[in-house]
DNA sequence: AGAGAAAAGTGCGTGCACGCAAGTTTGCGG
DNA sequence: CCGCAAACTTGCGTGCACGCACTTTTCTCT
């Protein structure tokens, strides 16, 4: 009734997925997540528990799917909209790191329980596997289209690692220094996120450089 | 008593893991996946169920498990073993290829099993995650002792992802032509692998030349 | 506009993952 | 040689993920 465009039907879906996302991160702000069952989400969201779980597969993504939101599509976005001429690997770095850095805007507190929880912690680290699909398409389309080649595929599997591996040391509090002297703490999210994606600045030049040459390829 | 060195008590615990495994292995085979209870495995193994999912997390783990062995732990042998002068990238791709391609000699029966289900094929995917940590560990050995530099993290993680859309690719039976025009619908699994680690290695020369310049920092 | 198809929501039942708090075995040091 | 402490196992209880079959809502085609 609002937005023909995309169909009334998804709409209505949308708009559930919404209020189970509002409704469990709010509850788990409350109540602390322990204190949060199915049944609280789906009756605060007006649909069955049956119903919630259509959604989510489990509690903690409903939780933290609130504050990722619709993030990989927002980093794929960004990087199919870079400007011509830009590096790939520095416009993926930027995409990533910029989303990465407003997340923190939301909510103070949501951070704080999700970082504090284990399970919500694992639940956050899964979340960033998910800029995994739209990034292929976005990488695939620059990189050349035959489908069989899998580089598209496995260059944006490795940032979703990087992006993983980033976000899991940022969150950790100190663990244990067995092995080096001192190690930095913790430093800031976005230090790390690049530090994660520079090891494989490399591998995008080169799938950039091999795309151009199968564009241009008489260059004597 | 026939193992002194790790201990009698390590010795009991790997042995009611095998049993488990080979239990579980054995009775997906006699009657289907889904006719096999996780108690009846536990009894097989002659534990109590509780017990059982001390050791697997899910009942495909369990059976995928027994075809998956410890192969994290001989490809990462594998590659520390490597002769020196061998390029790094090549010394992981053929590690990853060799354990790979000796899998198919256990039991045909279990590969085409786990090939079939979905909920199998999920869980046989997931296992090739678990050569992260080893191979983790031989990269950071060779490409510099630094633990707050996230390189040999990142690489052990980009790989691991290759290797999941490799075997991904490979127990795909067709999906759709819909974008090209002929997809080589198969395609040897070594192939696959090869393909999907091709592009993975020039982040690994630029590591492992950083790592020779910090071991000798003069070459004029 | 109306009928038929597709999709989303729902109730019910089943098996399971996992926390908790014993009970039992193993390993170690006096 | 013996008891103590840690590790492993187990019974119990709870909430949950998910398959199945059915109802309700939305889309589509004639």
């Amino acid at each position: 009734m609002t937005t023909p465009p995309p169909g009334l039907r998804d709409r209505k879906k949308q708009a559930t997925r919404e209020a189970l996302r509002e409704a469990a991160l709010r509850l788990a702000l409350e109540r602390g997540p322990d204190n949060v069952r199915v049944e609280d989400i789906a009756d605060a969201a007006g649909v069955s528990p049956r119903t919630y779980n259509n959604y989510f597969a489990s509690r903690e993504q409903a939780i933290v799917s609130a504050v990722t939101a619709d993030r990989e599509a927002r980093i794929a976005a960004a990087v199919a909209a870079r400007p011509t001429g830009v590096r790939l690997a520095d416009a993926v770095t930027e995409a990533v790191v910029g989303q990465y850095t407003d997340a923190d805007d939301r909510d103070p507190r949501a951070l704080l329980l999700i970082t504090t929880r284990p399970a919500l912690r694992h639940a956050f680290l899964d979340a960033a596997a998910a800029i995994e699909p739209p990034l292929t398409v976005v990488l695939a389309e620059r990189l050349g289209g035959d489908a069989e080649a899998p580089t598209a595929r496995v260059l944006a599997a490795s940032v979703a690692a990087a992006v993983r591996i980033a976000v899991e040391g940022w969150i950790q509090p100190a663990e244990g220094d067995a092995a080096g002297g001192l190690v930095v703490p913790t430093g800031s999210l976005p230090d790390r996120l690049r530090a994660a994606l520079a090891p494989l600045a490399p591998a995008f030049d080169a799938a950039e450089a091999e795309a151009d040459a199968e564009t241009a390829p008489d260059p004597a």
